[in-house]
DNA sequence: CGCGGTGTTGACAACAGTCAATTACTGTGG
DNA sequence: CCACAGTAATTGACTGTTGTCAACACCGCG
């Protein structure tokens, strides 16, 4: 038996609060098919997890990563500090998402990885693997890894796209319809809402914006009623004109 | 016989200008050793190029890219188009430098790659499937594209690090460093000067200014005697300060 | 010779960062 | 329950940076 779609695998994995194999499994199973073999790998990896308290570092910057890592839950981020003190985070991380030594180089990463909420992961050494397997035994997982890898590549675009040429109100808005695709596809978003746990200084990081400014541009999106953002959690109030905002998203 | 460095391949390649296959040679030659089989796998390569006019696509975006291709002479870049009319150049690449999928992934990409001088390519199909094999019958290709589409990651790190948070001038020379080391690892760099193709348009499309900035920075920069951009070459002025502007390089 | 692309300049307006002060929110211990 | 400390969010005044517009110079080319 194949589990072709979430819906399916919702009917599945009989359980409503999504645990972390479900946000695995619906993960996976955007991208592929997947045997019930597949789905056992799976739903083995998510018994171990790892956990990691908030702001601490998964791996730190400028070594080699010690092994390839799947957040099943919270929030992490990978970045940069500059001489200056200043930090850019270059991604987020989310659950379902992949960090970590993708194929099986023994390279330094010039970026850290932090946890930026209390965080679980697993490892993905064989879900890297079975992608590397040139005649995969796997063929579900290995196409799914490789077109999360791919994902992966296009939202640092994204994120190049924000910094480089959109304003301020662009910038969050395509932020936060992005997390919104993201978090869709693991089964965290809600209705034209999502919860975001982060604090305005992460988002100015993320945003290349001064904090103070990240507040300014919040208030702008809440008094033009495009979006609002209270307690912890992102509303959607005009999606369309938002989109015509943030101009293409890819997520 | 393996040739180990670009000392040893430029007296095995008795040629003084930089040929196609001394282009491609001197850049795997940074990343690992080559067998005599991987060798002459190269030379065949630089057999046979392909010709883009500038300013030409070489994949449009939002379709599947048809095969990998390595550049042998000329600059491109990978970009996209925002709704505005806007362009933003996500990466430039050089001479040495692999374009499209990278693993055999028949997945859209959402960035269109364009000359921007005459371009000459040759494919990078047998580098790749190279790459993709688990027991690898060329490990020394196998291991420099895996470096390299690593480093590819880095380099948009370093965009995004630019983009988010540094300072006009800091941003300007951080590209030029960049630009030099990744010419130097292909033999195109000269002592703190490179040939450098692009006009300020677009340049203003790579680091997010416009063009009027992008000349007020670069007169800033020679005024402050730190670096000269003459009839198309950069000239380092004061490569120490250069750097300390500039933070952290990752090339 | 005119033409289009490129580079340069100045004046001005809009945008975004800094600083400093204040307010809200949270969890802690009494 | 309150007081407290620490973090996060908010506000206003000010400054510095960057974009826009418009004009002009320069060059290679037909």
């Amino acid at each position: 038996m194949l589990a072709r779609n979430p819906r399916e695998l919702a009917a599945a994995v009989n359980s409503v609060a999504p645990s972390h194999f479900h946000v695995l499994a619906e993960h996976f199973l955007t991208y592929a098919s997947l045997s019930d073999v597949e789905m056992r790998l799976l739903r083995d990896l998510a018994e171990a997890p790892r956990y990691h308290p908030p702001y601490r570092d998964l791996h730190p910057a400028e070594t080699v990563p010690s092994a390839p890592r799947m957040i099943v839950a919270g929030w992490a981020a990978q970045y940069r500090m500059l001489p200056d003190g200043n930090r850019q985070i270059i991604s987020l991380l989310l659950p379902g998402d992949l960090t970590g030594p993708l194929r099986q180089l023994r390279l330094p990463a010039s970026c850290a990885v932090a946890a930026l909420t209390e965080l679980e992961t697993v490892s993905a050494q064989s879900l890297v693997e079975a992608a590397d397997a040139a005649d995969p035994v796997h063929p579900g997982l290995a196409h799914a890894v490789r077109a999360m890898a791919h994902l992966g590549n296009e939202l640092l675009c994204n994120q190049i796209i924000r910094l480089g040429r959109q304003t301020a109100c662009g910038r969050f808005a395509h932020l936060m319809l992005e997390l919104y695709g993201r978090l869709g596809r693991v089964g965290l978003a809600g209705a034209n809402s999502f919860a975001m746990p982060l604090t305005q200084n992460v988002l100015a990081d993320v945003l290349g914006f001064s904090v103070v400014h990240v507040n300014r541009t919040m208030q702008q999106l809440r008094r033009d009623r495009l979006l609002e953002v209270r307690s912890g959690r992102v509303n959607f109030v005009h999606p369309e004109r938002l989109h015509a905002l943030a101009g293409a998203v890819v997520t």
